[in-house]
DNA sequence: ACCTGAACACCGTTCAAGT
DNA sequence: ACCTGAACACCGTTCAAGT
């Protein structure tokens, strides 16, 4: 329902950089990262394709600044006092965002931006001194950080692959996984692991936090 | 420097499924999973574009049997007799599979196939099996197992987003972290993290695994 | 049944214009 | 400097032909 205002060759357009992540935030959030493209950023903004590449370089560098801005929205804010709390309610954070959006979560992790700070740094920075106010050691504190980040992003990945759409229904792979005799325990984990998803990163969490103290 | 024999209409050209699945390997071997498409697969069969349709009923099915096929020449193989190496050796299988191929690993992971039994079902029933005879119950097996799972996929990620072809070199990027006084633990964890990748997935395993009787 | 060719609805990106 | 329009080199998929 955008009414689309027709604009002759030299008229500007008012457009910026900050306006053209902030279009590509809002197609991402409406259509999903995979139908992020710059050519439906363009109708969004009312605009020719090729005019978004005066304010960012690529499809690269825009998808870098939707997944900071998604990061700053998703990651900041106040932590509780306690130290192991303090862990928690940051790994959450983590898969939350994941879960919302794993194609931008996957885009952060592991990496380091070109433009300093960042929100993806800033809260590096807060889940490493959380766990060292644990109890961690520093070294101690670099190995559980890495295992809670992959910890997320693994759950969010494999949390895709289950619900994508599939030829057959889960429920119904579950079960004929449950009569293929060869596989006892793998259809035992499948069953019992049906009800209770959403469960299973917490119990992870708590595993990992087991290890604090060294 | 592949000689394009041109066909006529109703000329047969001996094609198979298992004929695209095989050619749809070579590429995505060759050129990588981001560039494996169906019509770089029909120019390796010398074929046009639309004859795929007759053997598999789309891309992703394409790639789900590439993904099983991946999965079989690198997932299977004798096992230690020690259960604790056992489950060593699969985790680093998966590891290893992952980080040549990461798409296929994201692809096949969480992942219940329609068809039974795949290739990566029988590493999950050995995965699991390993678990339970290195002294674990049956349902903390399964944590154990989605853990393993999830860290794998994560550090696949995780490496995939550090080694991307990114503005600045990793090593310029490192050194401005070092410069920002505002990130203190965040510099020390990239600059201790650098000389030793590849350790990392030993120990957060070890870790793992020192969680393997309760 | 098996394959081709034209066509549709998309992509990211470059580059010569125009104001 | 800012934007358009045409163009290039790609995608997956459908569908009416042909043998």
């Amino acid at each position: 329902m955008t009414t689309v205002v027709k604009r002759e060759r030299g008229v500007a357009a008012g457009l910026s950089r900050a306006a053209v992540v902030a279009a590509a935030e809002e197609v991402a959030a409406r259509d999903g990262l995979d139908h992020l493209s710059l050519r439906a950023v363009a109708v969004h903004l009312g605009v020719s394709p090729t005019a978004i590449y005066h304010h960012v370089t690529g499809k690269d560098e825009l998808v870098d600044a939707v997944a900071d801005a998604f990061a700053t929205r998703n990651l900041e804010g106040r932590l509780p006092d306690e130290p192991i709390e303090r862990v928690r309610e940051l790994a959450h954070r983590l898969h939350r965002a994941g879960v919302a959006q794993p194609g931008l979560l996957s885009a952060l992790v592991g990496r380091i931006p070109d433009q300093f700070p960042s929100a993806h740094q800033t809260f590096t920075e807060e889940l490493l001194e959380a766990l060292v106010d644990s109890g961690a050691s520093e070294p101690h504190a670099h190995l559980l950080y890495g295992m809670i980040v992959r910890l997320c992003l693994g759950d969010v990945i494999a949390g895709m692959n289950v619900n994508a759409p599939a030829r057959t229904p889960l429920a119904d792979r579950i079960r004929a996984l449950t009569e293929q005799s060869s596989l006892p325990l793998t259809a035992r984990m499948m069953r019992s692991q049906e009800p209770n998803r959403g469960q299973a990163f917490d119990r992870q969490l708590d595993l990992i936090l087991r290890a604090l103290p060294d």
